[in-house]
DNA sequence: ATGGAAATTGCAAACGTTTGCATTGTCTTG
DNA sequence: CAAGACAATGCAAACGTTTGCAATTTCCAT
């Protein structure tokens, strides 16, 4: 394993017998550098296939061109496409993305965090899901400098870039529809309410029905920690009640959904004659199921995009030292009809 | 924006009164210091939340902690599997993940490995999509020190770890068993052939017919740069064939197939009685179609998974001045039936 | 010619580590 | 008690940049 040394400042000094700072500034357009000398220089490097060195650039100038983004898992599909909508930009700008995830415990979100400041990003965008008792840290990382954009989830006590969709607003507004022309009964498949998705879609829910004056039948909404355990929930709930009792399933999401789907297949039990189903996120794959699922969308790879908008406006505009006005920007849900639903 | 700086070695060093070489050592728990100040100076450098820097580390030792990821797009889920596998092993294993697309062209996918490598990256995982006439950079890398680890594609002169799928093999053992089953007129949506996972699956369609004495109908293979030019493409067959005249449509992938699936239902042709149908990837959503898709499983988080613990084997190997051998993990495809095929 | 401003280039410190070598201190042993 | 061995610590260079300041050169107006 031969190392071949790349080239640096340095090389480029001693074949051109100039001073390294000319170098440098001559790389980087610097003005006072005489325009002959400039292309001399340029020429050079061209020849020695010159790249600067991230590293020692990232070091000197405490700032790397770089941008870390932290997921909760990698298990829905909703969180790579908001990374696409982040790595289009990001390139676009020269940016790399350095990604990370922050698994299962607050902890464990700490580090990725902590760890991702000591590269010297340029900025991080975060989907927490937990709920930090003390997101000091976070502060703490604004202090070094770094620009830190939260998605899907607000900090009172924070002032920074927030990009969020309205699951409240979304699940509100489709079940209060659902209600205002005639449905009954409703289900809600309830995700962990760790996860503050989870949270504000069951809030959505019980709202729409405190609002039409319906009364919280607690059988009604079903607690699943995850998809697996949605067939078992609904084998209970139609232990219990008939087929009649219910109108229509909303869900934390499509996964969700689409397990709701197979069990009531697997039952004989039509969609969405005997029972509408709703999804939450309008996942890619809910178009190919049959029949395609009725959902609330979600735009997320434009989520990626706006975020990674506002994290560069606000690196640029600290770099320039100007003053930065934090945004929060909803992402706005709408009902998606398809075929799982009947209105 | 007030910057609060981070402590630094030195900060220790002026804290306890000694020689920042030492708290270096001490920090690494190098043997030659002693254990009562090396647990003093983990005591201070915890009291300080001392984090290394880790630019300064990849600096001076030429290694950071850090493994570049270069997909062609983000547009399948399987690219995505893939990293999720990835992602899991190299964090465990405290490395951090630094992803690049290299989009539509061979100069792209060049600068993008070029810029991982001068961010001193300590390995590099690439799906190529395109062919490179001059795969020369790539040696050239292989020089820095840098272990490539290449998905999906084999460059006979470069001396490599490689992790493929075998598409070839999972094409033509899937088509030859339906054809020895009596399967007859088979048509096969050709992806774009500048890609080398269609080309081979193209391939493994071709010789399996030819080994069953199967002469090849043109018409039969339909090329398709995109799945959404399937509709028009098998539009186009239909205007020439009757139902009776197909039996089989192999795709280059399921998305390919899923656009299939769609247009038989619209224009009423049952899968699996009047057509069969057979997609290639085994991508989540084939299990929630209806019917479910029948595909060649390719086992992609566990690609991810391999192919980190290769390339961290060749870094620790080069590490400790270890010899490597490299090797070539072929993953094996089979043919998954579920509900839109009869064999 | 000549003073001085402006343009160009060079010097050296700094960013935060790691590490070979030199130095100091401590202990053992004959 | 001296000397050598070993343990512990310190010194300084190096990794590849950037950048304020100093030094040099060029040029123009007087």
């Amino acid at each position: 394993m031969k190392k071949s040394r790349k080239t640096t400042l340095s090389d480029l000094s001693k074949a051109l017998n100039l001073n390294i700072s000319t170098i440098s500034r001559a790389l980087n357009d610097h003005p006072k550098v005489n325009e002959t000398t400039k292309k001399l220089i340029k020429e050079k490097a061209k020849e020695l296939d010159y790249r600067p060195n991230p590293l020692a650039q990232g070091l000197q100038k405490q700032n790397t061109k770089t941008i870390g983004v932290i997921f909760p898992t990698f298990d829905t599909n909703f969180f790579f496409r908001v990374l696409k909508g982040i790595e289009k930009m990001m390139h676009e700008s020269g940016y790399q993305i350095i990604i990370s995830t922050a698994g299962e415990s607050r902890i464990q979100e700490k580090k990725a965090i902590q760890s991702l400041s000591s590269y010297h990003v340029s900025g991080i965008i975060v989907f927490l899901s937990f709920e930090h008792e003390d997101p000091s840290f976070l502060i703490d990382i604004q202090d070094e400098g770094i620009p830190l954009l939260f998605m899907d989830r607000i900090y009172e006590e924070i002032d920074a870039n927030y990009v969020i969709s309205d699951d409240f607003v979304g699940m509100y507004d489709t079940v209060n529809q659902f209600i205002s022309k005639g449905t009954k009964n409703i289900i809600h498949l309830q995700g962990n309410l760790q996860i503050s998705t989870a949270f504000n879609r069951l809030l959505g829910y019980k709202e729409a029905l405190l609002k039409n004056k319906i009364s919280l039948n607690p059988d009604f909404i079903i607690p699943c920690q995850h998809q697996t355990e949605v067939k078992t929930g609904l084998r209970n709930l139609f232990s219990k009640y008939a087929l009649e009792d219910i109108d229509l399933i909303t869900c934390y999401n499509d996964y969700y959904a689409f397990q709701a789907l197979e069990f009531l297949k697997e039952n004989n039990i039509r969609i969405p004659q005997d029972i509408q189903l709703l999804g939450f996120a309008n996942e890619p794959l809910s178009v190919y199921t049959s029949p395609k699922l009725s959902t609330i969308n979600q735009p997320a790879e434009e989520m990626g995009v706006i975020a990674s908008e506002m994290i560069l406006q606000e690196i640029q505009h600290n770099q320039q030292g100007e003053s930065y006005q934090f945004l929060t920007k909803k992402m706005s849900t709408f009902y998606l009809k398809r075929e799982s639903t009947l209105l």
